[in-house]
RNA sequence: GGGCGGUUAGCUCAGUGGUUAGAGCACUACCCUUACAAGGUAGGGGCCGCAGGUUCAAGUCCUGCACCGCCCA
């Protein structure tokens, strides 16, 4: 074995072995209590980055954690089809060869993309077996798959029965760059500098009435002026009309409260296609609807004169326009918020339109219900107040769109125009109402999170009834980010309750957002990508998850700096030689087929120190998962491997003489804490766990072939207090003795001899001598004490002395020991202070006062021994 | 405008009312000691953002303020 961990061979062939051996396979019919995640699909376009990393890590701890308990533990993965985003994408593709999707038309163009699908749609997934990720991959699901097609229109048709699915025309975001309707989810808004256009109206019968707006262009669709009845500056014009300029238009001054008079003029243009608060105002006031625009964001010819102009183009030419005739009063700076496609960036255009809806209320309803009532928990709970804002404010859900790729909406027409729409599960040749064949089917296709909402139980084949949906649904933990809380969560959840009469998980964990080393959020354009494909390949997906899990607390953003992934790394190797360590002792004492003890009797102090931690270890890691406390978890195993085992335990291991006792009793628990420490470390990392066991299986009798599928580590409730303080007094001597031949420069491996006065037996100082790299420890010898070659140090159990040949420096003792002592006579008076209080003694726990009677003891014990080191320290030098 | 989160060592961050505030990295000194230099031993380094308050006790709870970030309108 090499003295260092390499990973990258290892890690891919140790996969392999999993898949191949169906470890994360579950069978449906094996009756065992179930744990079920569903991954939330990555987007099919995708490829691998730190938040898929840190979410999918965060699952797969889990999943692998409670294997491991003995759960049918079924992790399901899939892919998002991603409609627009995967259009996009291979739209671009094809115009590399000039070709455009209108060219293709429809049947060729979706055909192009399933090819796309078939080369490039899988490239996540091998991304998540690098990260190790334990999917049950014969469960892998596709949001463009056949079942979910007929989950769909199930639901489709269900709600439309309901009453829950209906068409209307309403002002919703378009994206003039896609073509196509958004969700209000889908769009970003980001605030953008620009200006507020101070604009003239001529009044018709003279005069004018000045409006402000960020818009201008839009003014070519005003239907009319609104003021706010209120407004004193205005009431006189109310019912009066104006002569829009270049469309001519006679439009009418409105009144409506609605109207801030604080903002610009306090008066309003009202533009009722093309802004959602001025579509209100028109209904309520019965105005007229003129859209000016087409589909790709260019005005049509309701604009007049500015026909066939680009709309930010226009804008630019109508402000000149109305400067010259005098109609631009002023512009002023302004700051304003601007929606932006989320797939492509472009500026959203509220637009009048037909689309479907889905009707949400009666659906929040329920979802409110759950999480108010706690059935439906989130970590942080925090989240519950978010989600529930925006299910007690939730709108209509526009769900058609008006691209290619996606679940066609399962409605047809009839040619006959008085034949009412068909809304159905199967595909229908002929009117239901008047038998024509002349029918179509709507050409829009649905939002993609109409199908991912359906996930958690169409991944399990509802509509019907299959096995594993009646055993797997509900599943038990979502493992999410905070930006897809609405989009999708949110959904999932009143998708569950509608059709499956039940929540679709009951925890919901929702983690940070990776950032960059300055908060700033990892993304492409800005060049602070940090790739975790490139991590795992050069330090291995261990290293990376160790990373990513120990500086995410719960719930909390991670700043990931170049170097996050070092600790991780180190400990990978840390561990790594332990192994080493371990598999060379028991070659060198030729013990085979090592069984872990079945009684904890007749050891050493040392063996029941360990054996405490242990299971001390194992309580805590338990419960630190069972919280969602990743971070807690990791960095406990981690000091307690690398300080308690490596540090002490195996330095300890190294001293015993006793070769009986070394074989039957050392080996064993050696054996023991380190296997037991790989099981409590595998769902965190993975890998090097499992090649570790693989390399033991000679050596030690292990339960299992593979410690994926060995048994998570249970408390033996072995706690030996006694032990541990005797192990604490001991590690103190020992920490003493190194410290004053540090401070003396008195080489690691000079014989040296030392005095203690406390009670030792012979195996306490044999480890006392290793450990501390002396060559005697003796019985303190009061007359020693003042020779020139001693120096004496008090610990609480006594004194301890050490004597050697020529004094380097102590000078810088003294100062540091008077240093002390103020801090501690600090210390003491407040502990003091406290005893003294009244208040205290009564109010607070029995067992806080009585452990500060004890730390009072402590403390005045170590100032005397502090002061006597001083004073020592003084005589010393006369 | 409303809401949420953050502000702790030089850097990145833990800290779930209990009194001497921790880790990793970086730094200093010594050590290639037969598991590990990706290591060992010892060490230095903190008005816990600011100001009030609650409490016997506050980094931790409450209020206000400042700055940074996010979400919603």
């Amino acid at each position: 074995m090499d003295t260092k961990y390499n990973p990258k061979e290892i890690e891919n062939k140790l996969y392999k072995i999993w898949e191949e051996n169906g470890y994360f396979y579950v069978d449906a019919n094996i009756q065992k209590k179930k744990y079920v995640i569903v991954i939330p699909p990555p987007n099919i376009t995708g490829f691998l980055h730190m938040g898929h990393a840190l979410n999918n890590t965060i699952q797969d701890i889990l999943i692998r954690w409670k294997r491991m308990e003995g759960f049918n533990s079924l992790w399901v993965p899939g892919i998002d089809h991603a409609g627009i985003a995967t259009q996009n994408v291979v739209e671009k593709e094809l115009l590399k060869n000039g070709i455009t999707r209108k060219q293709l038309g429809r049947e060729k163009f979706i055909e192009e993309v399933w090819k796309w699908k078939e080369k490039y749609g899988s490239r996540i997934i091998f991304q998540l077996k690098k990260l190790g990720a334990s999917c049950d991959w014969t469960r892998t699901r596709f949001t463009m798959d056949e079942m979910f097609s007929k989950a769909v229109k199930e639901c489709f048709v269900r709600l439309y029965k309901k009453g829950l699915i209906y068409k209307g025309k309403k002002i919703i975001n378009w994206c003039p760059r896609c073509t196509t309707a958004l969700s209000d989810e889908e769009v970003e808004y980001k605030d953008e500098k620009s200006f507020l256009y101070y604009i003239k109206y001529p009044l018709l019968n003279g005069g004018f009435i000045e409006v402000a707006t960020t818009r201008p262009e839009t003014m070519l669709g005003d239907t009319a002026v609104a003021v706010n009845p209120k407004d004193e500056r205005y009431k006189n014009l109310i019912g009066k009309d104006i002569k829009l300029p270049f469309v001519e238009r006679i439009i009418p001054i409105i009144a409506d409260e609605k109207v801030e008079i604080e903002f610009g003029t306090g008066a309003v243009k009202v533009t009722p296609s093309h802004d959602p608060n001025d579509f209100e105002i028109a209904q309520k006031h019965n105005l007229e609807f003129v859209v000016i625009m087409n589909e790709e964001g260019i005005m049509n010819e309701n604009a007049g004169e500015f026909n066939n102009y680009e709309r930010f183009e226009c804008r630019k030419i109508i402000i000149e326009k109305l400067r010259k005739l005098g109609l631009l009063s002023k512009i002023e700076d302004y700051t304003n918020r601007v929606g932006h496609c989320y797939r492509c960036d472009t500026i959203v255009e509220p637009y009048l339109s037909t689309q479907w809806f889905v009707k949400m209320a009666p659906l929040a309803e329920p979802a409110i219900k759950a999480a108010e009532e706690n059935r439906l928990k989130f970590y942080p709970e925090r989240w519950k107040k978010v989600y529930l804002h925006w299910l007690y404010n939730v709108k209509d859900w526009c769900i058609s769109r008006q691209i290619w790729w996606g679940h066609r909406i399962p409605v047809w027409y009839c040619k006959n125009e008085s034949c009412p729409p068909m809304v159905e599960k199967e595909e229908i040749k002929n009117c239901l109402n008047c038998g024509s064949e002349k029918i179509y089917q709507d050409e829009n296709v649905l939002d993609t999170w109409f199908s991912s909402w359906l996930w958690p139980f169409s991944v399990f084949g509802w509509p019907e009834k299959t096995k594993d949906l009646v055993i797997f649904y509900p599943t038990d933990t979502l493992v999410t980010a905070q930006e897809i809380l609405f989009f999708w969560v949110a959904r999932m959840v009143m998708a569950g309750i509608e059709f499956l009469g039940e929540i679709p998980f009951e925890n919901v964990y929702i983690h940070g957002t990776v950032r960059d080393s300055k908060g700033k959020k990892m993304s492409k354009s800005l060049g602070n990508v940090i790739d975790p494909v490139e991590i795992i390949e050069k330090y291995g997906a261990d290293s990376l998850r160790f990373g990513l899990v120990s500086l995410t607390a719960f719930g909390q953003d991670v700043f990931l700096s170049s170097e996050f992934y070092t600790k991780g790394r180190n400990f990978t190797n840390k561990i790594w030689n332990a192994a080493r360590y371990t598999l060379k002792r028991c070659e060198e004492l030729n013990v085979k087929n090592v069984e872990f003890l079945k009684e904890k009797k007749d050891l050493y102090f040392t063996e029941k120190w360990i054996l405490s931690r242990l299971d001390e270890i194992i309580i805590n890691t338990t419960n630190s998962l069972d919280k969602f406390y990743f971070n807690e978890a990791i960095n406990n195993l981690y000091d307690f491997f690398w300080h308690d085992f490596c540090d002490w335990y195996i330095e300890i291991s190294k001293v015993y003489e006793d070769e009986k006792y070394t074989k039957s009793k050392v080996i064993p628990v050696l054996c023991e804490v380190f296997i037991t420490s790989l099981k409590l470390l595998h769902p965190f990392i993975p890998f090097i766990t499992e090649h570790i066991w693989q390399n033991f299986k000679n050596i030690i009798k292990l339960e299992t072939e593979s410690i994926v599928i060995s048994k998570w580590p249970e408390s033996q409730k072995f706690f030996d207090k006694e032990s541990i303080e005797k192990f604490e007094n001991i590690k103190n001597i020992i920490i003493s003795i190194r410290d004053m031949k540090a401070k003396f420069g008195i080489p690691a491996l000079k014989d040296l001899e030392c005095y203690y006065e406390g009670n030792l037996g012979e195996f306490e100082k044999l480890i006392i001598k290793k450990l501390a790299g002396i060559k005697e420890i003796k019985k303190f010898d009061e007359e020693k004490t003042f020779e020139s070659d001693f120096f004496v140090r008090h610990l609480i159990s006594g004194r301890i002395g050490i004597s050697f040949k020529g004094i380097i420096n102590i000078s810088n003792e003294k100062e540091k020991k008077i240093k002390e002592l103020e801090k501690l006579k600090i210390v003491l008076s407040n502990i003091e202070k406290n005893l003294e209080n009244k208040e205290f003694v009564e109010k607070a726990p029995y067992e806080v006062v009585e452990k500060e009677r004890r730390k009072k003891e402590e403390i005045e014990e170590k100032i005397t021994n502090l002061t006597k080191d001083i004073e020592f320290i003084e005589k010393r030098r006369e």
